[in-house]
DNA sequence: ATGGTCGATAGTCGA
């Protein structure tokens, strides 16, 4: 099974610059979505379904802003947009939707960014030790889970190009990596890093001057698995050539 | 610390 997961900074900008093809060439059997900025009735949804894809969305309330989706194309048993446990926040951000297959269920998650003031970070935090109990619950439930997106987190110093330079901006926070580290220690392994101990692989790049040219990026985007099916995994690779968003793909197999 | 770009929008905002 190939998942792949991808930030696409507006779904309508990147099928103008050929998303579709793209995905076609991958044959991915799923491929998880964030910042679509978009309700689904915005997007030709047929250009997906040609491709033998079903399409799942949850947009936040405010138009054009944020966004998550699942596209498969293996009939999901159940869709759950938002949280279907008890929590303090609501998801009108457009943060999390999940898909549930027969063995595994896959969440496709936009976690906040902290870098637009104080009150961000501050609701990030909120945020994430929130959707954290949240897993800690659902993984009672589901214990196969496949929890990919953007975290909007560097795990470590390997993951970021100018890690001192980086200790007081958000994304590289203390309090962030602890957070990242509290959530991959209750039952999460980080598929790429399991596989790969090489630095300099970002899938997130700032828009100032060349920094993507430079490879001077963070890595931001996970595709996090339950730790007892790591044995299922057989393949991580960070898609850096694709270059339809200020982010990139991240793919996995799992058998 | 500073700085520029982009997507979606119609306000500038958020990243």
């Amino acid at each position: 099974m190939k998942i792949i997961t991808y930030n696409v900074n507006g779904l309508r900008a990147v099928i103008q610059k050929g998303f579709v093809e793209w995905l076609k060439a991958t044959q991915a059997d799923v491929i998880c979505l964030q910042e679509t900025k978009a309700y689904s009735s915005q997007i030709p949804l047929v250009l997906f379904e040609e491709l033998g894809y079903q399409t799942y969305f949850q947009s936040a309330e405010k138009k054009g802003y944020s966004g998550v989706a699942i596209f498969t194309k293996n009939m999901p048993k159940k869709i759950t947009k938002g949280y279907d446990l008890p929590s303090e926040i609501d998801d009108n951000e457009g943060r999390i939707i999940r898909a549930d297959f027969e063995d595994l269920s896959i969440l496709s998650v936009y976690m906040p960014s902290g870098s637009s003031g104080e009150d961000r970070r501050d609701f990030k935090m909120r945020w994430n030790r929130n959707f954290h109990q949240y897993i800690q619950m659902l993984k009672k439930e589901i214990p196969n889970l496949l929890i990919v997106g953007d975290y909007n987190i560097c795990h470590q110093p390997i993951d970021i190009h100018n890690p001192k330079a980086n200790m007081k901006t958000s994304g590289f926070l203390p309090e962030e990596r602890e957070w990242l580290d509290s959530f991959f220690e209750s039952g999460f392994v980080d598929t790429f890093r399991h596989l790969n101990k090489e630095p300099h692989n970002y899938t997130w790049w700032s828009a100032w001057g060349t920094a993507r040219e430079k490879n001077l990026g963070w890595r931001i985007d996970y595709q996090a698995i339950s730790s007892h099916l790591i044995d299922r995994l057989q393949r991580a690779v960070i898609l850096n050539e694709v270059k339809f968003s200020d982010h990139c793909p991240v793919l996995i197999e799992i058998e």
